[in-house]
DNA sequence: GGGAATATTCCC
DNA sequence: GGGAATATTCCC
């Protein structure tokens, strides 16, 4: 009788392994250029969540720690934040590019006097609620403002051109999605195929044999 | 005492000093982020050309070297390339993303058999041709010609949305005609699959018999 | 603080 | 290969 298994073997084309990423560090850290649809929250709010928590049952508190009521958290020691924590987590050790990146995700700064950094969904204990920070979006085609003014139809018309170039690029990647389908079918084809043959072969040798 | 040195680290947050900005090799690239106006190639090319240049002068050639002729550089050994290489010059060590910039910046592979890529203006000993490679662009803005006269504006983007619908239209119908040869397919493989399974159980009979 | 370019990642 | 999201850098 044919072996099941083979059968099963060829059936399991499209999972996608992505096991060739290697992501150094072994951090656990969701990666860069996940699809905000998901619920996971950017890997650098869960990074820089987790160096808070971490920091805590460490010797770390001396350099950034949550504030008192944990509803903000404060860099004590920008120097030693960055050559230690920085390099640690991410891929530089530049404070100023962190920062860039809490005003990206709509930190505020909550004093002169030190590196304080507050965000309403960003506390202590809610690790749950960093999925519902939003990147700022950066306002892709926003024309400015004198510009508009020329007429509404314009307006229309521009919004139409909008849309058929966002129906343009679904249907582009649809195409794309189809044709993949259709090359793992026809792997799958020839897998079968090859199955089937081989197949035909082991049983008329052993049939033979019986004869 | 207060260490200077601590103090000054904290104060670069404004100036540019990338002096932090750790990229082994003492090197002289420039760095993400610089004007494209400016006569300086992309850092992910000088990084490029520089390795290839100093590896000549090392025992790297059997990694990663031009070819022959100058005219395109090979990895001839990725894994290795990924470790060393690019661990020293770029912040990550992911053949892959090198690959994206590769593309991003206009080479092509050149050969399926092995790592080859070529770009007409990178070629060994000319450093100066770097900067004439640009940057694929990723269609910035849906109207990248707002600051034109509205006059023959108007008649450049009524055309534009005749080929926009033209496209559109002409994508629907091949999404129609992908998704009938996917049906084929799924109807193929249906038949392969009974075909298989009968010809099992005939055989498993006729074995039968014979025993 | 944020705009914009380049870099890196993930995905199709 | 390339689209698109996030990350990092540079600049205002």
């Amino acid at each position: 009788m044919v072996d099941n298994s083979v059968l099963e073997l060829n059936l399991g084309l499209g999972n996608n392994n992505n096991n060739n990423n290697v992501v150094v560090g072994g951090d656990a850290h969701a990666h860069a250029g996940q699809s905000p649809r998901q619920r996971c929250p950017a890997p650098f709010l869960l990074k820089t969540y987790d160096l808070l928590e971490e920091g805590e049952s460490e010797d770390m508190t001396r350099i950034v720690s949550w504030n008192e009521e944990g509803s903000a958290f404060v860099v004590w020691s920008p120097a030693e934040f960055s050559e230690h924590t920085l390099r640690r987590y991410f891929k530089h050790n530049n404070f100023s590019s962190f920062i860039r990146q809490l005003n990206t995700y709509g930190f505020k700064k909550m004093s002169s006097k030190r590196w304080e950094f507050k965000h309403e969904k960003f506390q202590r204990g809610c690790r749950h609620m960093l999925s519902e920070i939003r990147r700022k979006k950066c306002e892709p085609s926003v024309f400015p403002a004198y510009l508009k003014s020329s007429s509404e139809e314009n307006a229309t018309e521009e919004n139409n051109q909008q849309l058929l170039m966002e129906e343009n690029k679904n249907l582009k990647k649809e195409r794309l999605e189809l044709q993949m389908q259709i090359d793992e079918c026809k792997a799958l084809e020839i897998k079968l195929l090859a199955c089937l043959s081989q197949f035909v072969d082991t049983q008329q040798t052993k049939i033979r044999r019986l004869c």
